[in-house]
DNA sequence: ATTTCAACCGAAAACGGTTTCGTAAAATTT
DNA sequence: AAATTTTACGAAACCGTTTTCGGTTGAAAT
């Protein structure tokens, strides 16, 4: 519990700090007898240098921000999980705080993130932002950042995604190659970029096999939830029943398309095939198992963090990079659901 | 970004920093003039404190710790929410990391947050901990330190748990009250105190209705996953088709027997009825959703973070106390899989 | 006119390290 | 033996705050 601090060592062996200090940081100019007599006595003392003097000198905190949408959330969480391990490979820690995809709160969560004076910070943003003042006070202060994710083309700066077009293209012609010749999309309105990619990769899809893209079976729901699924289910069943597919943009919604069609008494893969989007792990355990999307979370807050840090040390070094976006590859998962 | 100090502002109004310190720290002698000065031009040029000064000199961060077996995880995922919640609104952020089960890492990643000066630590033991000199240390250091969910009797600190015995009971109470008059269990091997207690709960339920306890039941699997409770319910739908209740000490378990029984044909609740214990998101969107008991997350690193709290503020004011154990309540949540 | 007492401000220490620079002693070269 | 270099150490500045403790004013009280 007595602090053990520099200073103190160096009076118990009568030298000066500044000694005791190169003596412990394998500086060269101190001989080999002094060097071994404070390391023993330091070791002895169970020494710790104390951070918060380190910190205030460097002007460094070797802790990352890291923020997003929300942390109860399957994905999110694996990105987590990702941007905390490699940060701890660099000696990182990390900040989690949510913004609860609201923008006031994510006007507030930066300020309190900068409030710590993290080394850097890792941003998904709100659904609800749709101004970026806030975002580029912090690129413009110096700090570095990441997007992630949920990112705008309207900010410059390293960002860290999924090729959503592409992505949702892939699923769409998954459900083709396996001889589905009407498909449906269920998605929520076209406000997000991401939304809008993967509307955009469907229609590519159908478009490129000759096929024709019928509004009457684009069902656009509230939000991402599972009973927007499920109300777009339940209206396949009921007023198009030639409909053989069914693409939906988020795991939840397939799911929720999945019980409708359950209780309409309609065979899933044999009558209808359903994938979603994102490879959420509660997709391994539906009945039938649900074909998707993998969204490696883990991998894009891995990427994140190694941006992030080559920023904080083109920082140290003063040097300037231009911004550039990472893609990460996303793979189509086939299960039960298609066939 | 030229960064803006206290005495820069002191230089700039030619006065010493320890006036312009009093000035924005509301100190009582200082003339309104002068703290108008300070202020005006501390506006002007947006200072703010440099933290790492602040904290050097406090020897506080406002920073906690808070340690788990697994991030991507639904229960822990919903405690990571309420920590960070909770200490936002005293002005604490919190650094999230993992044990991944392991006790080696449980160590090592407690000496990592050690070394960052958490202001205190939050901690749920990983499953193969067994010695807890690590823990012990942490504790004899003087550093605030709260045990939650998975904790242990052998280590006296603050503690943030649930009832896992009244838990259990009350979810076979419910399979009871519903008319099942053969329960099945399906549980991980008795080695951590959570399942000793829920299995304990269990017996104790059947006890009390006047019921036998039937070993053949007892379906004991390799871990907590949905496969091993799928091999479970596999085993009761070919060998044991007068059970009529399943209680499975994990969501994910009671979400692989009710494939099992699906596979065989066997009609949930209407033959079988199965409960689960948790509450995680998923339960909500199986097909029949599942019954369960809800293991409230947010409330446990709700109180988790108070209690550490309350520590911290002991700490700085020399105050000890005894070890207090807060028990949060847990209530059966019926859906469809129990009638 | 002297004492008393607020009111206001600043010097300096403290927090605990790191790093630059100067210098004395020892070792080496002329 | 003198000049030069190397080795080993310490003084001191610095990072940016907070806070104690005096001290200097001026106004009020005697």
């Amino acid at each position: 519990m007595s602090k053990v601090s520099l200073t103190k060592i160096s009076e118990i062996l009568g030298m000066s700090k500044s000694t005791v200090s190169k003596a412990l940081n394998n500086y060269a100019d101190v001989s080999p007898g002094t060097r071994k007599k404070v390391q023993d006595l330091a070791n002895e003392l169970n020494y710790k240098p104390n951070i918060f003097a380190q910190n205030l000198r460097s002007q460094e905190s070797k802790i990352i921000g890291l923020l997003m949408p929300e942390i109860v959330h399957y994905f999110f969480s694996t990105i987590i999980s990702g941007v905390a391990e490699t940060a701890e490979k660099y000696g990182y820690s990390v900040i989690v705080a949510q913004t609860k995809d609201d923008y006031k709160n994510e006007i507030k969560q930066l300020e309190l993130l900068l409030d710590k004076n993290v080394d850097g910070i890792l941003l998904s943003l709100a659904d609800d932002t749709i101004h970026f003042n806030h975002v580029k006070d912090v690129i413009n202060q110096g700090v570095p950042f990441v997007l992630f994710d949920r990112t705008s083309k309207l900010i410059d700066c390293n960002k860290v995604v999924i090729d959503d077009v592409k992505a949702a293209q892939m699923a769409t012609q998954h459900l083709i190659d396996i001889g589905c010749k009407k498909i449906a999309i269920i998605r929520n309105q076209l406000k997000s970029q991401g939304t809008i990619d993967r509307h955009k990769g469907f229609k590519k899809a159908l478009l490129e096999n000759g096929m024709v893209y019928d509004k009457s079976i684009d069902f656009e729901g509230r939000d991402f939830s599972f009973s927007a699924g499920k109300i777009a289910g339940n209206k396949i069943c009921e007023s198009h029943k030639d409909v053989d597919g069914i693409f939906a943009l988020t795991d939840l919604m397939a799911i929720g398309a999945l019980e409708a069609l359950k209780e309409h008494n309609v065979a899933v893969p044999d009558q209808v095939s359903v994938i979603g989007f994102s490879n959420w792990f509660l997709t391994q355990i539906t009945t039938p198992h649900l074909s998707t999307v993998d969204q490696p979370g883990f991998e894009i807050g891995k990427a994140a963090f190694n941006l992030l840090y080559q920023e904080i040390q083109n920082k140290k070094n003063n040097v300037k990079e231009a911004s550039k976006t990472i893609v990460i590859p996303t793979t189509v998962i086939s299960r039960d659901s298609t066939k």
